[in-house]
RNA sequence: GGCCGGAUGGCAGAGUGGCUUAUGCUCGGGCCUGCAAAGCCCGCUACCCCGGUUCGAUUCCGGGUCCGGCCUCCA
């Protein structure tokens, strides 16, 4: 099956072909861990995790590796901020991370590498470009000078001079050109540093996911995932490192960027305060219904958050859970559903593909409700029983909820009409709603 | 200022040079039901504005308006 994509290097959609057919190798970066994840941080998280789903049909390996950033001012700012040290909120953040990461159905990477445990591979990185002039050593500092680098600006489209006459941040004395950034620098004794041949100290922001993905993939490979955020200066000085350190024409051959999950139309953000952290969202809706809301959109259209959407989601799931019930998932996958994925990750088309299947069981075709449960996996949706999606909020008991069903019953059948709504009423005020059918009375709470 | 992206029906959101329909949610009508719910059927003047190309443009090209984003270790 052909896999097209966008391709923020060339800016244009491409056919995907892999370097080897055999493995393919996918790095996404992942979170600065100094605090909970938002929304928006989660969007990356759900669209390379279907897209790894994805690639795993259509190929025989997939080797995806997404990074831990913990070594970070913001981690050190945090860290004395809460009067906490170092390791323990960075240990905590991890595990609530993981957490999140679960609940909202995502597949863990095959590689989840720390940035601290990768310094020797960064300092080596360092110490080869300082070798071949890509890099020099100012005020304790070494700097990637970015004037070496000829492509330099390629991916984000920017042109260095328009980027220095656009500059709106001091420059450090100790950089040769504005656009020059750090790949080393110093800590103070009792800070958080490590010995090297350039002192004590740590490593800028972008030296190890070019180390890492080296580990881990290899020079060159298919596909770095990130951010629409990333683009500029992360990702663009990624390349500029790898592709000096290691003398490549590339890093990845395709670069993809999420956009932003927004509120009221601006871009969800820490530093706007306008967030709603995972967690938080998790306490309203199951992390299906966050993952369905967040598939809905094309993955580089911004997504406009809200508890309203939410609750949308959720509707147009419960939607997919009755028509799938009864069915598990197995490796039959519906043809169309298939083809809007390979058409640069449309998840909204494959969507309505579901609900397209999902009226056709409605209407008796059986197989459709098969395929459904199926395809939906690929979203990594419909993960529960249907019985169990319906009734996982249940407060009340159980046993309880099945004597007044039964009561209700028995009341309907002896055509005590007043009574057996007088049930459903008291039912409904507990949350619990009910469906008559063939088969018996069904139950489920909201 | 430079660069990039977007504007589709009540709402969300795909897509397409012409075709019968995206899809979902909401709302209204009908069928079904003891009544509901679920399901089925039907409906709610959809493609930002102005030019151009074309037999024909929501879709392609140019201009405009509006909205959003990026512009360096930095809060």
């Amino acid at each position: 099956m052909d896999f097209e994509l966008f391709n923020t290097y060339s800016n244009k959609t491409e056919l995907f072909i892999p370097l080897d057919d055999n493995d393919i190798r996918i790095y996404a970066c992942g979170p600065t861990v100094y605090d909970y994840i938002h929304v928006g941080n989660a969007r990356p998280l759900i669209i390379f995790d279907v897209l790894v789903r994805f690639l795993k049909l259509i190929y025989p390996k997939v080797t995806y590796v997404r990074n831990i950033t913990d070594v970070d001012d913001k981690i050190i700012v945090q860290a004395n901020q809460n009067k906490e040290s170092i390791n323990n909120l960075t240990e905590r953040t991890i595990k609530a991370f993981s957490n999140d990461a679960d609940a909202l159905f995502v597949k863990k990477p095959d590689f989840e590498p720390r940035a601290t445990e990768h310094i020797q591979e960064m300092l080596k990185m360092i110490k080869v470009l300082l070798e071949s002039g890509n890099a020099y050593l100012s005020d304790g500092h070494v700097l990637f000078s970015v004037s070496s680098m000829p492509n330099y600006g390629k991916l984000s489209g920017m042109n260095l001079s328009e980027m220095i006459d656009g500059a709106r941040v001091e420059v450090s004395d100790y950089k040769k050109e504005p656009a020059d950034f750090v790949l080393w620098k110093p800590s103070k004794t009792g800070e958080l540093g490590w010995h090297s041949d350039f002192g004590f100290g740590r490593p800028g922001w972008h030296i190890e996911c070019s180390a890492m993905s080296e580990k881990y993939l290899g020079k060159q490979f298919d596909i770095h995932a990130g951010g629409l955020d990333l683009i500029f200066p992360h990702h663009e000085n990624e390349i500029a490192q790898s592709c000096c350190a290691f003398n490549t024409k590339f890093m990845a051959k395709y670069w993809m960027h999420n956009g932003y999950i927004t509120v009221n139309n601006e871009k969800m953000s820490k530093s706007e305060g306008n967030f709603i952290t995972v967690r938080d969202a998790l306490k309203k809706h199951d992390g299906e219904t966050i993952r369905y809301s967040i598939l809905s959109g094309h993955y580089r259209s911004p997504i406009d958050f809200s508890f309203k959407a939410l609750k949308e989601a959720k509707s147009a799931l419960d939607r997919l859970y009755r028509a799938s019930e009864n069915f598990e998932y197995d490796n039959v996958i519906d043809e169309k559903f298939l083809s809007c994925l390979s058409s640069d990750l449309n998840s909204p088309q494959a969507i309505s593909r579901l609900h397209e299947l999902a009226s056709e069981y409605n209407k008796g075709n059986k197989n459709a409700g098969q395929l459904l449960k199926s395809s939906a996996k690929i979203l990594g949706l419909l993960n529960y029983d249907t019985s169990k999606w319906f009734t996982k909020n249940v407060r009340d008991d159980e046993y309880e909820i099945n004597n007044l069903i039964a009561e209700r019953d028995k009341a309907r059948s002896d055509k005590n009409f007043k009574l057996a709504d007088e049930i459903r009423d008291k039912l409904k005020e507990k949350g619990v709603s009910i469906e008559d059918s063939n088969s018996g009375t069904k139950w489920r709470v909201d």
